[in-house]
DNA sequence: CGCTGCATTGAAATATCTCAATCAATGTGG
DNA sequence: CCACATTGATTGAGATATTTCAATGCAGCG
């Protein structure tokens, strides 16, 4: 069944295709993007939030030496700076790794929307929180792991978002980051992360085929070698609101 | 004006007494807490949610090897745990510095009250928001950064939320941190962190005084060393909803 | 064919960690 | 008051991890 524009759209749970044209009813426009064309950037006013329909993007931070650490994989399906609604500025910038097509809503319209369905608020309330855990993990992997853990930890939680997207094959990683973007993202070089995944092809963990392509060869031990913990989802709320019950299908 | 437990919760804003009442009306219980018990642990069932009425915490997590990166450190007036509120079991464990008072309110109470006052269910994903731009500053200064900025960036960020408390006397770093904690959470070695502060000693940024004791000489040279961006305050929404103004003190 | 954008490699320079020892401050019991 | 234990800060020296710089390889593409 195709529900429109925001079929994808979860924050990890089932919407209701009414929930949903909720949100499709609020967008302004939608642009299409060419790969590695800015979507924002740092410092820009913030009018809209974005909703990525198709494709995948980065967030990053800039150095003043110009290099960048990279906080964030924005999947499609997902709305790609929810934490900017509230700043004037942008915090971050975003660009696309491939064309994207995104959908434009106005913040106050967002916000509008989110007022007169507290439980969509609620929703994104928990998204945000369960953000703040994806950060923290992101800030171990950082803090604590060397550069070949650090590889393998972030490609077991591209994994992990990815099966959540019903978008793993068991094998591909389907985001088509460079390894620059690797490196970015794991606070290394782009030398040393080539190093890094050279090192887990010798362990059999891996194979890098090319440009841009990982596949997978064991998953558990890559999340073995990196110390990664997959997210507990459990939760205490979905069957607590009364807030959810009328947002999801049934 | 005392304004009772909850006087110093604020989330960036001023609220009307009644406000931090509702609060108030919500705690199941008080308790003490000495210095380096822990007050959660990784795994343990989440059932409160915690406020700190006295003292400062550290949040962290566990590398296999026996170190730990800090993800967080908790101050006076504010929320522990929040981003564990709809979790089962804890994803982080949390430590005090100091001896310290906090109080406990149920997970189930909580969730009541904010479905019952959507307008704070708004200031807390507001908050959950901003939270969320601090953790990628934080994964800045863990990726891009070396030791020496990494500690000047990280006692950027303390004395920038210790001024928002009003709580810093344009000096002291008034938050008893053993170099351990800087080191853990700067992502390195206690002994690296030493070296790092001798450094900055020597580039006169800071004067350390023993135990736990950091005097800041030159803010402005610290923040720019470690490329410290102030957080943006200029945010969209507090004229907007007709959430905030219900809640915040004229 | 000659670009261009990545990936890959080597070798030297740095940053950081590890291990092990010492020091200084503090608190405790006799 | 002193002897002693404890905790955290400090230092040194050698081992590793990572960066830097510079060159080469390789595939797609006009």
């Amino acid at each position: 069944m195709h529900r429109g524009l925001f079929s994808r759209c979860s924050f990890g749970r089932e919407f209701r295709p009414e929930t949903l044209r909720i949100f499709e009813n609020a967008i302004s426009s939608i642009e299409t993007i060419e790969g590695h064309y800015n979507l924002t950037q740092i410092g820009d006013n913030v009018r809209h939030v974005h909703y990525l329909i198709e494709g995948s993007t980065v967030r990053y931070l800039d150095d003043i030496c110009g290099s960048r650490q990279v906080t964030g994989i924005g999947l499609c399906g997902e709305f790609l700076d929810l934490d900017n609604v509230n700043c004037s500025t942008r915090s971050y910038g975003i660009y696309p790794l491939e064309r994207v097509q995104v959908a434009l809503i106005p913040i106050d319209v967002f916000i509008q929307v989110l007022q007169d369905h507290p439980d969509l608020m609620e929703v994104l309330w928990l998204s945000a929180l369960q953000d703040a855990i994806y950060w923290q993990r992101w800030l171990f992997r950082l803090g604590r792991l060397r550069g070949e853990q650090r590889i393998a930890h972030f490609l077991c939680e591209l994994i992990e978002r990815l099966r959540l997207l019903e978008r793993f094959d068991g094998e591909r990683v389907n985001v088509p980051l460079r390894q620059l973007e690797y490196a970015e993202a794991c606070g290394m070089t782009s030398v040393h992360a080539n190093r890094c995944f050279r090192n887990l092809q010798e362990r059999e963990l891996v194979i890098v085929e090319g440009c841009r392509n990982v596949r997978v060869r064991s998953e558990k031990d890559l999340c073995e070698l990196g110390q990664f913990k997959p997210m507990d989802r459990n939760f205490n709320l979905v069957t607590l609101g009364r807030g959810l019950g009328s947002l999801q299908a049934s």
